[in-house]
DNA sequence: GGCCTGAACTTGTATGATAGGTTGAACAAA
DNA sequence: TTTGTTCAACCTATCATACAAGTTCAGGCC
């Protein structure tokens, strides 16, 4: 029997059970039955407290709230406004169900295997003559510096998000970056198996192989090169010990 | 040039500005260097208030963060507990750019397409009996209710988390499902636009298809069951208008 | 043993106060 | 008219305190 998920509704429409819920709730159906867009301003937590009912301390904490999910952003002094969607939340979200073994390396991989197979296909469809060679300038960066991790790590993190903006989708850049931005932490193990340079230059070679494709402008090729890519990963990952 | 993504490592890097935002880090590191697992009990409000030398109020709203974003969970009398991974986080970030307008639906659906792929993929090559026999019924329970589009919603996102649970890949299950629910409020748009019973009838049996390619253990026939499912879905978004 | 009870603890919410950042309009200078 | 300054009003960040209501668990009673 599959497991049961309770449905919800967006914006959880299980009965609030605290006040600051349903303040929470009150805030999103604001925003969205405005028509709020991204930047534009909410009114003061004074208001929304009279307006509810509720004392300032509860809108305070259902705007704590609502700023952590970046749905909305604020600053001293200033009104909040409506946040633009944004990787950190979903990377912390990854990050701590890596931490707390919800979720282990290889299934984090293989999403991001499934997400970004499709990413690279919109790049080479859509790139500009710009990103393709920023790409490849990104590719000879990494060259440079094989046998610094931790520069490698975040070359090949802004490598991947930045195929991801090519794609033209913002939920790829998001997606990508959360994934891979949660894969950080045990990068450095998978590495420290590589001891060889030669591996790693494959792995560099891996990529330029990527950006390549992009630049060709060819879907089907820049699949392949990730395929391979991703599966050089999986046989590191398998020599790292993961399960 | 590519748009300059700030590296962010997790649990943001960058200088907390805010008591509030220190607070959530020394939170978040605590569970992290403690190991704590899901459902694990952190200290209390006033034990962190004292160790981190601020006001209840602080370590108050620092919790109330990490709670909407199921990092922790809270209840009245009883002290916090280690967070499980849930889908509600994601789902309530993407609606919320679905109607900021900063994702829009054909974007949604692409990035379900390319998750999903892997996902009943996977489900055929890991489902157990139960679970084939379970996503079978669930198609049947779709015939019977082609008129009620609500019904059908609710039965179309459970029978995609199935899927996507019998991946045995939890992250699959929450991809897929944050993506379907966000993806459920232009639904009914899209349905509108199946006037007659014989194209909805179509989505049905696409499903059937899929699940009978699961049931069959056959991934190749499972993704080209898919891709149908997803071509016909396309074509009536664009039929409804979505650019 | 099993059930009940209450004290101790913990979270939920309210109130009031203060410090410090932001904004916009009135006003002065160029 | 334009530009720059200043200040009052507004707003958020944080604190201290208080009390209601939910939870836990050790004893005590049956």
């Amino acid at each position: 029997m599959p497991q049961h998920h309770p449905p919800k509704t967006p914006a959880e429409t299980a009965a609030p059970t605290t006040r600051v819920d349903s303040a929470i709730r009150a805030i999103t159906d604001y925003i969205h039955g405005e028509g709020l867009k991204v930047g534009d301003r909410l009114p003061s937590e004074a208001a929304f407290a009279e307006s509810l009912g509720v004392s300032r301390t509860v809108v305070r904490e259902a705007f704590k709230s609502l700023a952590a999910m970046r749905i909305i952003e604020m600053h001293a002094g200033r009104r909040a406004r409506v946040g633009g969607f944004d990787a950190s939340v979903m990377a912390l979200s990854l990050t701590h169900a890596l931490r707390t073994e919800q979720i282990n390396a290889p299934q984090m991989w293989d999403a991001r295997r499934a997400v970004e197979m499709r990413s690279v296909a919109l790049a080479a469809m859509r790139r500009t003559d710009a990103e393709a060679a920023a790409l490849l300038e990104q590719v000879a960066q990494m060259r440079d510096c094989v046998d610094d991790l931790a520069r490698m790590t975040e070359l090949d993190i802004a490598f991947h998000v930045a195929i991801a903006d090519a794609s033209r989708n913002p939920l790829f850049s998001v997606l990508v970056g959360s994934l891979s931005s949660a894969i950080r932490e045990t990068n450095p193990m998978v590495w420290r198996h590589r001891r060889d340079n030669e591996t790693r230059r494959d792995v560099v070679e891996a990529h330029a192989a990527i950006a390549q494709a992009i630049a060709d402008g060819d879907p089907d090729a820049a699949c392949a090169a990730l395929a391979a890519h991703f599966d050089l990963a999986a046989r590191a990952l398998a020599t790292a010990g993961f399960n």
